[in-house]
DNA sequence: AGTTTACCCTGTAAGC
DNA sequence: TGCTTACAGGGTAAAC
């Protein structure tokens, strides 16, 4: 589920309020995709100073260390300060409750391939492994043209796939390299190198703005998602291909494809997305 | 070394 | 109505 707009949506839903709230207790439940890393007593009166966003990851700053919390495909936060109506037990697919003095954040994850992972801190050697291979903020000013464009120079994977694969830009998931490679009229099986110069320009604008418009909007909500606050997010309602095989183009009118790219699911408009060749300018 | 494949897990929807 | 299969917003490790 979770793209980079729908965990930062989810980071803006909750930051300030855990901010400064001491752990009371964290209670893990069914095992996520990595172990917590200590015993969760352990936590105990460390204070939240902050909620911070690296990629998919959301990083909760402690007194002492930090919590790695990763959404993985189904995962979503739900914080309830503590003035407000309490959430209730954990139901079968709560996998962490972290208590604090300010309220409760539980993890929600029917697959369980989230993670909450504790590290001493960002040069600890997990936290490397799990961070240091990450590509470019798309949203921050170093993702610029140029370093964008030596990026997609130095592979002929399809560009679609080095999208997703995070190593170049993070963020982007498989609902929005459909989205941004059919704005920017790139066929997704181009290799990264052969896009040309002013389709990396566009490509690289439509990164940016789809994923900024993403968040003002509150992310996309296909099935379940929804920001630590509960809401919903708006964003499908403006996807041009994402889930749309079949139906028209909403630039040409010719149908939208569906391709299987590394079991991965591609939309695009053949008419408007044109091979390679096409690509060059 | 770069690139592709298999797999982690559960729920839902489609096909028979 | 059931059973089986395929697929779902992600990421890693192992295999090419």
């Amino acid at each position: 589920m979770p793209e980079l707009p729908e965990v930062e949506v989810t980071r803006r839903s909750f930051a300030d309020r855990i901010a400064g709230a001491r752990i009371v207790a964290a209670v893990p439940g069914k095992p996520l995709r990595w172990p917590l890393g200590l015993r969760p007593e352990a936590l105990v009166g460390r204070e939240v100073r902050g909620v911070r966003r690296r990629g998919k990851y959301l990083l909760l700053d402690l007194s002492e260390g930090l919590l790695l919390v990763h959404l993985g495909m189904s995962g979503s936060l739900r914080f309830v300060g503590a003035e407000e109506a309490p959430l209730g037990p954990a139901g079968p697919h709560d996998h962490f409750d972290l208590q604090t003095t300010g309220g409760l954040l539980r993890l929600h994850d029917p697959r369980r391939f989230g993670a909450v992972v504790y590290v001493a801190g960002e040069s600890d050697a997990l936290a490397r492994k799990l961070l240091d291979h990450l590509g470019m903020e798309p949203l921050d000013g170093g993702f610029t043209l140029a370093a964008f464009r030596s990026g997609l120079a130095a592979s002929r994977t399809p560009v679609k796939q080095l999208l997703l694969g995070g190593s170049v830009v993070v963020g982007v998931g498989n609902i929005y390299a459909s989205e941004v490679l059919f704005l920017s009229r790139i066929h997704p099986a181009t290799p990264a190198r052969e896009v040309g110069p002013r389709k990396a320009k566009a490509l690289h604008e439509a990164i940016r703005a789809v994923l900024a418009r993403a968040v003002e909007l509150g992310g996309t909500t296909l099935r379940d998602f929804s920001s630590a606050n509960g809401m919903a997010g708006h964003f499908q309602l403006q996807a041009k291909v994402y889930g749309r095989d079949g139906l028209p183009c909403s630039h040409c009118g010719s149908p939208i494809r569906l391709l299987r790219q590394g079991q991965r699911s591609t939309y695009y408009c053949a008419r408007c997305q044109k091979e390679s060749r096409h690509n060059q300018t």
